[in-house]
DNA sequence: CGGTATCCTAGGCGATACTG
DNA sequence: CAGTATCGCCTAGGATACCG
């Protein structure tokens, strides 16, 4: 689609234009900083999953299944730490814990959703490098 | 603003809407695959880098402070292998090899602008929990 | 069920030194 | 200047076992 074209172009200059002001990308930059906080693979797709709906631990354990429960709980702490999930203990037994996504969290929801098009958008090329373990 | 808002949040709706058809996040799953190709620091930002355009070897160094000269080198190949971005040499003494995106490369333009607006808009907040290394 | 603690390994990553 | 090789740290992250 034509359109398409011109408005994905259109996103491109605006980012060089954008990027243009930022000489160096060291930790001073904003965007450093994000991705020191977030650009872990394990950190999205808790947040992910989370857009969904408030969700219990084994919940989040079995959907994104190849986390450790070691590694999911380490996730989620920070992500508390960040302001990003809400951790919410029900007094019950077995314990009964749900996690959400605050507003904060939520604003995440753009960036998330861009991934996500570019994926499926992308989906035979990433899943051949995928496969290929390059 | 209002329209502002009510655009997020539609963002966030409609996000939501596509994860919904996504029980599970494992490693079937697209957005798994391109996370576990992309999510690490380094490689967002080297190109981050190249979205302002072609770039030696050394002007990445430089621009990106705080990666090794093994580490960049590592990610460039990578990319290279990801079909992410170019690598063309020059046959000169000192030897000059510059990076560029490939097609592919750009079309991440749109997770990245969404990531980079993201940044800047939550830019206290991020530097905040930044600061404090939670 | 949710979480912690302990142990242990693979690999990310820095430092240094060397080739073309 | 660009890239490789070697060494070595150190932490992300898996496995297991144990408390509330």
């Amino acid at each position: 689609m034509e359109a398409e074209a011109i408005k994905k172009n259109e996103n491109f200059l605006k980012l060089k234009q954008s990027l243009i002001l930022k000489p160096v990308l060291d930790e001073s930059c904003i965007v450093h900083q994000s991705l020191t906080l977030l650009a872990n693979k394990w950190t999205l797709l808790v947040v992910m999953a989370l857009m969904q709906g408030t969700k219990r631990t084994n919940e989040l354990q079995k959907q994104i299944s190849g986390v450790s429960p070691k590694v999911l709980n380490e996730t989620l702490k920070k992500l508390i730490n960040y302001g990003l999930i809400n951790r919410k203990v029900y007094p019950e037994v077995p314990p009964r814990v749900e996690y959400s996504l605050t507003e904060f969290g939520i604003s995440l929801a753009d960036p998330l959703a861009a991934l996500l098009d570019w994926s499926v958008e992308h989906e035979n090329r990433v899943n051949e490098i995928y496969k290929n373990k390059l």
